[in-house]
DNA sequence: AGATATCCCC
């Protein structure tokens, strides 16, 4: 390959001049017999969006664009290469007179994991009104896209269209629509179809055993967990993340501790989201002190980390060093988010500092663009409420965008009493 | 003549 090392062909591109084509005449090592470069292989070897317009230009001159296969390589570096550009692949594919179910699925699966996960299941649509077949690398992608949307109307839509075209057994798929209705917390359907696929692999299993945990049924997630054991299945990271995520809501250290000497036995990495996940179930079982020392050997935090952290010593009475790793957060620059908040101001709330508190819920929505929920509202009612200030708390109350719910209600009350 | 999925914090 002749790529120079900033990925550019030339130093510096030129309109109208010979050179701009320097990267394609380095294919031609012979002037006497020049050989037309094979483009859309060309394509694939690409590694730069600069490289590949110039690819893209010589197949229109070359009228090499209304090839399927020549418009499909394009359209599959820029939707899906690491220097792709989605947009460019979107130009390419709308442009495309007759694109076929290549096309489609690449630009489902785009689409599927970008900002814009809705357009994935219009285009899925467009597909079908096409009559173009969907087939096993169409439906993951989108069912995918339900999951980023959220929506569950589509997934039965879709979950339909996988039976008519006979596709219910493959396992990507059946793993799309488990998790699908796992998110919508359908969790009746999710568990309907696991118990019909034939063979649970381990995929299967963690979408099931995720579901039951993401939907706060911990119970029903250990069990499973322990049932795949039994059948010889071995957990991987993510499985056992929401394993760990089960004992944290359900308050089973002793499972979680087991999990923990597993991973340790089975040298399995922690990463990121392991690693949160174990610091998190020791955190809300009350272990501060192995949750804090394994938040500190983590390489990389993200803020749910920080949370699960943060909200772990608030909840066990460490107000003071909650919000000396809140401020150490933002040191680390780490965005706090909405749960950061209750973790805070619930820290405020256990020791009792009203003006620390009003300060940081004033921030919420100034500072940082967090509009507060009902969880702070709680927060802050009580704060105001034990201090005696009970007209303010009131007019807090009153200036609510959420209904106030028996929390906020109750902490007034309460404070009512005592005052 | 082409490719696939999962997980954490409320």
């Amino acid at each position: 390959m002749m790529f120079s090392a900033d990925g550019m062909f030339l130093p510096k591109p030129r309109l109208f001049k010979r050179q701009s084509f320097n990267f394609l005449a380095s294919f031609h090592p012979q002037k006497s017999a020049p050989k037309p470069p094979h483009l859309p292989l060309l394509a694939d070897k690409c590694t730069s969006m600069n490289q590949l317009k110039q690819i893209h230009a010589q197949m229109i001159v070359s009228d090499r664009i209304h090839d399927d296969y020549a418009a499909s390589r394009i359209i599959s570096f820029c939707a899906l290469s690491d220097s792709g550009d989605l947009n460019y692949a979107l130009k390419v594919f709308n442009t495309t007179r007759a694109p076929n179910s290549f096309m489609f699925n690449t630009m489902i699966r785009a689409q599927a994991s970008s900002s814009n996960p809705f357009e994935a299941i219009i285009l899925y649509i467009k597909m079908r009104k096409l009559g173009l077949i969907p087939g096993k690398y169409t439906f993951p992608f989108v069912l995918k896209a339900c999951i980023n949307c959220c929506s569950l109307n589509p997934s039965k839509q879709i979950h339909a269209d996988v039976v008519k075209f006979g596709l219910e057994l493959d396992m990507y798929i059946v793993n799309g629509l488990i998790r699908c209705y796992c998110i919508c917390g359908d969790m009746g359907a999710a568990r309907k179809l696991f118990e019909e696929v034939p063979e649970w692999k381990l995929l299967i299993w963690t979408a099931i055993i995720s579901g039951y945990a993401r939907n706060f049924c911990s119970n029903e997630a250990l069990a499973l967990f322990d049932q795949m054991l039994g059948q010889g299945v071995e957990p991987d990271a993510a499985t056992l993340s929401s394993v760990l995520s089960a004992c944290a809501r359900s308050g089973s250290l002793e499972m979680g501790k087991q999990v923990h000497v597993y991973i340790k036995e089975k040298r399995i990495e922690v990463g990121l989201i392991l690693g949160t996940a174990l610091v998190d179930m020791y955190a809300k079982n009350g272990e501060i002190s192995v949750a804090r020392s394994l938040f500190d050997k983590m390489a990389e935090r993200n803020t749910a980390s920080w949370n699960a952290m943060i909200c772990g010593l608030a909840v066990h009475g460490h107000a003071e060093e909650a919000f000396r790793l809140f401020q150490e957060m933002q040191k680390a620059k780490i965005a706090p988010n909405y749960v950061t908040f209750v973790g805070v101001l619930s820290a405020c709330c256990h020791a009792g500092l009203l003006e620390v508190g009003k300060e940081i819920f004033l921030s919420m929505k100034r500072v940082y663009g967090i509009e507060p929920g009902i969880e702070h509202y709680g927060c802050m009612v009580n704060l105001l409420g034990r201090g005696g200030k009970l007209a303010e708390a009131e007019e807090l109350i009153n200036g609510m965008l959420c209904e106030p719910d028996i929390v906020v209600l109750g902490a007034l009350l309460g404070a009512c009493k005592d005052h």
